[in-house]
DNA sequence: ATAAAGCGGATAAACAATATCCACTTTATA
DNA sequence: TATAAAGTGGATATTGTTTATCCGCTTTAT
């Protein structure tokens, strides 16, 4: 039980494309280099942001990926959500159906409220950050000297 | 993302454990029978629950297993850890680091300590449960009928 | 027209979860 | 005291999921 890599990475992905000016955007190739992710494998999760309506694609020379909505309206969980998918952490295996020779439709499980209610829980965290304010961390103090060369990278490649 | 399926087989193993009176132990291979799990499979998360101290082992023909602690003390969060490990739901990729060209050391990332919020939060919903608390639910209103069937087999299967 | 970008499907590689096998130790009992 | 039935630990196979690659296709600025 482990969260995907793809999370992080798209993540971070939508960090760099919150950098870019109105109408710019960047390859999908750019940015996997910048991630240090497969590029080719890349693609897949770009698009999988793309349905989740989080990012817009142009397709052609000079196309590319962009933010789709207001970088405060893209919650951690939404990225979580388009990545991983709408299935739940646990799913009961009808064990005691089964032990008790329940009738199938009752699918009971003594756990599935508890996880249920524990995965929610687990969710509501994942929806009070956004892209916008993980970028605004990224902007802080801490690494005020750093950001610089990333501002660059991001000029260089984007295309308008 | 997905939670095993041997966390669900570990608590009703516990929870078929509780019905055992005392000092009387059920073998691994009728448990894994009465859940439908793979014996030689389930052998091995029976130890790990060991190892975790839950239940104990007795070998030897007229051997099993039993409970090791009061079905009170035994939270479905317990289970779960010795189960799945210790290891976190999400750990970073450093790929912030990666992206700034921070110190290793640094081990910097956005979404660390949100997630790990999360996963808190979600852990403290699987303490709130044990297997007590599961059993008790088991014996209620909804199953009054269909729980004769399965002392009996427990009657039937175990070792004093 | 062409080159550079995204799209979609098929498939391979890597990894983790599940399952099996076997030689070993332990212990009740005939 | 030999034996049968139980757990233990290691090696290995099978299965399923995640990650990665490839290729032919569409789209669009030049």
């Amino acid at each position: 039980m482990h969260m995907k890599t793809g999370v992080e990475q798209s993540v971070y992905a939508l960090v760099l494309l919150n950098m870019l000016p109105d109408k710019a955007v960047l390859s999908g190739e750019a940015i996997s280099q910048q991630l240090g992710a497969s590029a080719t494998y890349f693609q897949k999760l770009l698009r999988k942001l793309v349905t989740a309506d989080i990012i817009t694609s142009v397709p052609g020379i000079k196309g590319g990926f962009k933010l789709k909505k207001r970088p405060e309206d893209i919650r951690v969980y939404d990225v979580y959500l388009a990545v991983e998918g709408q299935q739940s952490l646990y799913s009961s295996n009808g064990i005691l159906v089964d032990m008790l020779d329940l009738e199938k439709e009752d699918s009971c499980c003594l756990l599935t409220n508890l996880m249920e209610e524990a995965e929610s829980s687990w969710k509501a965290v994942l929806k009070r950050e956004t892209i916008a304010s993980l970028s605004e961390e990224m902007r802080g103090e801490r690494f005020k000297d750093k950001i610089a060369a990333l501002e660059e990278w991001v000029s260089n490649k984007m295309v308008i």
